[in-house]
RNA sequence: CGCGGGAUGGAGCAGUCCGGUAGCUCGUCAGGCUCAUAACCUGAAGGUCGUAGGUUCAAAUCCUACUCCCGCAACCA
C-alpha cells in the first residue's frame, strides 16, 4: 500500500502526429497517477517517445528529412499534448537521448552475461520495397509473367529469400518462468481476457527472438557489433528503466524499481505481448526485478468502427479538447469507456454525456448553491444547525462512496468507469437533497434550517471536488476555488474535515458550460 | 476447423466469473419546483436479455449447437 508507485504509458512511436488513442492512454495512465498521489502515495509517472526503428527512417526519407529532425518535430507534439491535457507526468523520455543508449546497451550486456545472447543467421522471405520479413503463411501467390507462380508480400511487392546475421534472444528458455510468474500472479496482467491470450501463447512454445538488424541504422548499436542496430522493443521497453536512471543507483532508480516499488504498465491491447511476455523475459535475464503489473486497455473507436487513415476518422485529440474542454474530454474518455474493453466515441455523446454529467449535475448545483450563499448570507459559509437524518444520510453515504471508490480502484483492476459512477450517484443525491430540503422556501419560514442545508451542500461539493479531482483536475480546482479552499487541503486526507463557518467565498461563476453540438466539427473530419 | 470480442426496451451501455424481483445514461410522455447553466426533482410508457435445445425449484447469467456483426492475423494506443 505504501510502497513507491511507479506508473508508465507505453512510449509513442512519434512517426505521426497524435492521435485520440494516444491521448486515452495518456488521460487514463496521468488519472490513476493523480489518484494515487491524492491517496497520499509516493508516485512517479513516465510517458514518451519511442524514436527508433525502419519505420521512423523510412517516413523521415519519404520527407526529405533527417530522422533525427523528424524525431524532434513530432516528440514535441506528443510532449505538447500531454501538456494540452494536464497529463501529470514526472518525466517525459525520448529513446534519442544518450542516457537510454546507454541504459539499452546496459541491459544488453546484462542478458549477454547471463548468456542469452547469440549471433546466428535470420533467414526469411524479404520484400526490399516494404524492407520487412513475411512469413511463410503471410504471403500471396501470383501469377507472374508467363505464367509461372510467384511468391508476393501481403502489399504484393516481390519477396525473396533473404539471409541476414542477426543477433538472438534465447526466449525458449524462459518458457516456464514465465508460465510460472502467470500462473502464480494472477494480477500480473489484465485484464484476464488478455491473460488467457497470453498464456495460451506461452503453453504453444516460444521461439528465440531476433534482437538485431543490420539492414538499417535509426536506432541504439549494439554493444561489440557496430554493424547491428538493436531490435526496437529491446530499445522501446528499456525506457521504462533509463528514466529511473538505471544503470546509475541514482535516487529514483532504486526506490521506484530495485527496491520494491509497483510497478505498473499501462498499455494497448495490440503490444501485451511485447510487455507481458518478451519484457519480463529480459527482465529475467538482466536479472532484474520484475512489474508488479501490465494492464492492457481497449481501443477506441469511431461511432463503432476503428479509426485509420484510409478511412479518414481519425480524429485530433487537442481538436476535441479545443472544442469542448480539456476536462470534458477527460471525463467522457474516462466514465464513458469501461477501461480495458473496446469504447466508442463521437462528439454527440461527449456533447451529451458531459452536459448531463458535468454542466447539468455538478456545474448546476454548484452555481444553484453557492449563489444563494452569495445573495442570502454575504458570501460566507453559513453556520451549520443540528444534522438532521438528511443531512446525516447525505455525509454517511459521502464517505462511504470515498471507501468504495478505494477499494476497488486498489483492486488492481482500475475500474475507472466504475468509480466515476460512484461519484456521479453522489452528485445525483446531492441535488436531490437540495431539491427536497428547497432552502429557497426554508429562507421564508426558517432562516436557520436554510443555511445549515446550504451549508452541508457546500460541504457536498468540497468533498465531491476532491474525490473528482483525479478525474477533471483543472475544473475540481476551479470549484475548491469556489470554496475558497487552500492548495494545500486538496487531497484525500483532508476529505473528513469539514468546510469552515464564516469563510468568505468568491462571487459563483460557471465552470462546466453547457456544451452545444457544433455543426463545423464531427469526428469525421 | 487460425485467434478474439460482441448480440440486453428508440439509441448507447452495465449486469454474465459466484444462477434467484433486468439496471444506468440519453431520448419520449406527464407532473412538480422556480434557488440554478431551458437546469433541477417526481412519476410513467417501453425489453419473452441473437436463435434452438439442455441442466435446474429457478438462467441474461451454466452447458451444447447454430445465426449474424466486428476486430485481429504488420512495431498503428
Amino acid at each position: 500500500m505504501s510502497s513507491p508507485f511507479y506508473i508508465t504509458t507505453a512510449i509513442s512511436y512519434p512517426n505521426g502526429p497524435p492521435h485520440i488513442g494516444h491521448a486515452y492512454e495518456a488521460i487514463a495512465t496521468d488519472a490513476i497517477a493523480r489518484f494515487h498521489r491524492l491517496s497520499g502515495r509516493d508516485v512517479r509517472f513516465q510517458t514518451g517517445t519511442d524514436e527508433h526503428g525502419l519505420k521512423m527512417a523510412q517516413t523521415a526519407a519519404a520527407k526529405g528529412v533527417l530522422p533525427r529532425e523528424l524525431a524532434d518535430e513530432m516528440s514535441n507534439l506528443f510532449s505538447g499534448m500531454c501538456e494540452k491535457l494536464n497529463i501529470s507526468y514526472d518525466r517525459f523520455i525520448r529513446t534519442t537521448e544518450a542516457v537510454h543508449h546507454k541504459a539499452s546497451q546496459a541491459i544488453w550486456q546484462a542478458m549477454d552475461a547471463n548468456g542469452d545472447l547469440y549471433l546466428d543467421k535470420y533467414e526469411g522471405w524479404y520484400s526490399i520495397r516494404d524492407e520487412a520479413y513475411y512469413d511463410e503463411s503471410e504471403l500471396i501467390e501470383a501469377e507472374g509473367e508467363g505464367g509461372s507462380k510467384e511468391k508476393l508480400s501481403p502489399q504484393g511487392t516481390p519477396v525473396e529469400w533473404t539471409i541476414e546475421e542477426s543477433w538472438f534472444f534465447r526466449l525458449s528458455k524462459y518458457q516456464e518462468p514465465l508460465l510460472k510468474l502467470f500462473k502464480e500472479n494472477p494480477g500480473f496482467l489484465k485484464p484476464d481476457s488478455r491473460r488467457n491470450e497470453m498464456i495460451k501463447f506461452l503453453e504453444g512454445g516460444l521461439n528465440d527472438l531476433s534482437i538485431s538488424r543490420t539492414s538499417f541504422d535509426w536506432g541504439v548499436k549494439v554493444p561489440g557489433s557496430e554493424n547491428h542496430v538493436m531490435y526496437v522493443w529491446i530499445d522501446a521497453l528499456t525506457n521504462y528503466l533509463t528514466g529511473l536512471g538505471y544503470p546509475e543507483k541514482t535516487d529514483y532508480y532504486p526506490k521506484y524499481w530495485s527496491e520494491g516499488g509497483d510497478i505498473t504498465h499501462i498499455i494497448g491491447k495490440d503490444i501485451v505481448r511485447f510487455h507481458s511476455i518478451y519484457w519480463p523475459a529480459f527482465l529475467m535475464s538482466a536479472n532484474l526485478p520484475l512489474p508488479k503489473q501490465v494492464f492492457g486497455h481497449g481501443f477506441l473507436l469511431n461511432r463503432g468502427q476503428k479509426m485509420s487513415k484510409s478511412v479518414g476518422n481519425v480524429v485530433d485529440p487537442i481538436a476535441l479538447a479545443d472544442a469542448f474542454g480539456v476536462d470534458q474530454l477527460r471525463y467522457f474518455l474516462l466514465s464513458e469507456v469501461i477501461f480495458g474493453k473496446d469504447g466508442s466515441y463521437s462528439a454527440e455523446m461527449i456533447v451529451t454525456k458531459t452536459n448531463a454529467d458535468l454542466a447539468n449535475n455538478f456545474g448546476n448545483l454548484a452555481q444553484r448553491s453557492l449563489s444563494m450563499i452569495a445573495k442570502n448570507c454575504d458570501g460566507k459559509v453559513p453556520e451549520a444547525g443540528m444534522k438532521s437524518d438528511a443531512e446525516e444520510q447525505l455525509i454517511s453515504e459521502l464517505e462511504d462512496c470515498f471507501e468504495r471508490m478505494t477499494s476497488i480502484m486498489e483492486s488492481g483492476e482500475f475500474p475507472i468507469h466504475a468509480a466515476i459512477d460512484l461519484l456521479r450517484e453522489r452528485l445525483s443525491a446531492t441535488n436531490q437533497y437540495f431539491a427536497d430540503q428547497a432552502p429557497w422556501a426554508l429562507r421564508k419560514t426558517d432562516p436557520a434550517r436554510a443555511d445549515t442545508v446550504l451549508y452541508y451542500t457546500a460541504e457536498s461539493i468540497r468533498r465531491l471536488a476532491i474525490m473528482l479531482r483525479w478525474v477533471i483536475p483543472e475544473s475540481c480546482d476551479k470549484m475548491l476555488d469556489l470554496l475558497a479552499q487552500d492548495d494545500d487541503k486538496r487531497d484525500f486526507s483532508h476529505l473528513n474535515e469539514t468546510i469552515e463557518t464564516g469563510l468568505a467565498l468568491p462571487t459563483p461563476s460557471g465552470i462546466f458550460p453547457r456544451l452545444e453540438m457544433p455543426a463545423d466539427l464531427d469526428t469525421d473530419a
